[in-house]
DNA sequence: CATTTGTGATAAGATAAGTATAACAAAAGA
DNA sequence: TCTTTTGTTATACTTATCTTATCACAAATG
């Protein structure tokens, strides 16, 4: 998978990081049980130090979708709690919907902006 | 309107300024034309800086959700770009719908969610 | 045995956030 | 006219976060 750093941007470069991971894990460019790149590699790789990389894996690690084998680095391992998933989506939500409410957007556009990134997404559910 | 400010929480002082005022608007606890506080009132009343209050409207201001006033301050004044919002939403949901996908979060239940969120905005469309 | 791994400690520089104080012109009210 | 309040700008300081750098260690690999 390609992973790139936008060094003008100005999110964190370890959110960044984070972000693109989770990204490719919906896109089934990752799969459970996969192995990600050593905080070495992956910092050669984009240009960064490799204790930003790190900071990344333990962010991932801490909300659940990696866990660290000493062998194998961090592997994709999801875990699940669906509660605690749909109350974190719903605070961020709330802050986007209000957004966008504001600005016209109306709930079948919400909704059809929902199936159009679904459908980035190779159509899963 | 009751504005809260979490001195616990991670998120930067002015961006919960920011949201509460756009969330605000959302269910029209501020209608256009309406004036903010003062940067000062605003400030006292929240207790914290003044510098960190105009940093949220000036915020505000460039997001096209007030204007400002010599005379009235800053005053709800939303710019509606509907293409532009549409864009940056997308941007946003792609990593919250990404993040709810790796949960096992269905498509169904994303529209659920959004649905919930625009009753507690008072079923507005 | 040498290499690579994750991890930890520590230090340093850079940037952002928040506060404090002061000052100014414009507008409003008395 | 005088006073007050307004948004705005400037400067300075502290604090926190982000990022890099270097060193080190135990565990695992080949």
């Amino acid at each position: 998978m390609v992973i790139e750093i936008d060094f003008n941007s100005d999110e964190a470069l370890y959110l960044q990081l984070r972000n693109q991971i989770i990204m490719g894990i919906a896109t089934s460019q990752f799969h459970e049980g996969d192995s990600l790149p050593s905080v070495r590699q992956l910092a050669d790789l984009v240009g960064i130090n490799m204790h930003t990389v790190n900071k990344a894996y333990t962010v991932l690690k801490q909300e659940g979708f990696v866990k660290v084998d000493r062998r194998k680095g961090a592997v994709i391992a999801i875990d699940v709690d669906k509660l605690q998933t749909i109350a974190e989506l719903k605070k961020e939500l709330r802050v986007i919907l209000a957004k966008g409410s504001c600005k016209n957007i109306t709930r079948e556009e919400m909704h059809e902006l929902i199936d159009e990134i679904y459908e980035e997404y190779g159509g899963l559910e």
